[in-house]
DNA sequence: ATGGCATTGCAACAATGA
């Protein structure tokens, strides 16, 4: 079994090469962030005919999330309806393929002085209080997406660049560990202890030729199904070619 | 120290990303 998680940075500027990689790749659970449109912009009919199921929830020009599988998708939550009015499309659940897979894309947050950070920490925090009123640690749960947080410094070609950003400082990892002490495993870390790969790289600045990434991508699994990963990577040559999104594909396989 | 590129909505350039 395969589950993966893409930034696809627009599905409508992505829509060929997701198509694409889809038909090569045939996971059994694709997590998509960043979509950037509303739900009739999804290419549903055509993910369809590649025999996936889709749950889309879609915003206009940002954020939007979604997840593709081959199996039935049940139990389909949009939002964490934490009576908190929050306009942006950034968390999605379902219950499919004998997992809870719950699909975040976590705020960028800027710089810590910008109430776009500010937005990022109340987001986190209601993440960390919503999470177990919609799944147990002893389900086989796994939370997957765009976390735009650098864990270690090993995870930056350069942790001095974003040391102090809202992509790397204290707060945001002390924030990434309450997560997963909710009962979750970052498995590319259990699989590459002290490795990294990186899954985003700039548009700007040769970032990609010259290796300047990040590793922001994750597939955090419980303990039922981090026993059962056997591998996991990032797709690096989705990031060449022409319109690549700016992330890369994170897969695991489970046995 | 900054911008560099890409995308969207809108029809020039601002907002956003990481």
């Amino acid at each position: 079994m395969l589950i993966g998680t893409w930034n696809v940075n627009s599905v409508r500027a992505r829509e060929a090469r997701l198509l694409a990689w889809l038909e090569r790749n045939q996971p059994d659970v694709l997590c998509l962030q960043e979509l950037k449109g509303l739900e009739e912009a999804f290419p549903t009919e055509a993910v369809n005919a590649l025999g996936y199921h889709a749950a889309v929830f879609g915003q206009r020009t940002y954020n939007g999330v979604a997840i593709l599988s081959k199996t039935p998708l049940k139990n389909v939550t949009m939002g964490m309806r934490d009576g908190v009015d929050d306009p942006q499309a950034r968390v999605i659940t379902a219950d499919t393929a004998g997992i809870k897979v719950v699909c975040v894309y976590v705020p960028n947050g800027s710089d810590v002085e910008s109430d776009k950070y500010t937005y990022k920490i109340q987001w986190l925090n209601r993440l960390i209080r919503w999470l177990p009123t919609v799944a147990s640690p002893e389900d086989s749960l796994v939370m997957c997406g765009d976390f735009n947080i650098i864990p270690f410094d090993r995870d930056a070609w350069s942790a001095d660049v974003f040391r102090g950003t809202g992509l790397l400082n204290d707060e945001v990892r002390r924030l990434l560990s309450e997560i997963l002490d909710f009962g979750l495993e970052d498995v590319f870390v259990k699989l590459n202890p002290e490795g990294t790969q990186y899954t985003w790289w700039d548009y700007r600045a040769l970032g990609f030729q010259t290796n300047s990434g990040l590793r922001i991508d994750l597939i955090l699994a419980s303990k039922s199904v981090a026993a059962r990963c056997t591998e996991t990577w990032v797709d690096r040559e989705e990031r060449k070619g022409q319109k690549p999104s700016d992330h890369a594909p994170v897969l695991v396989r489970l046995h």
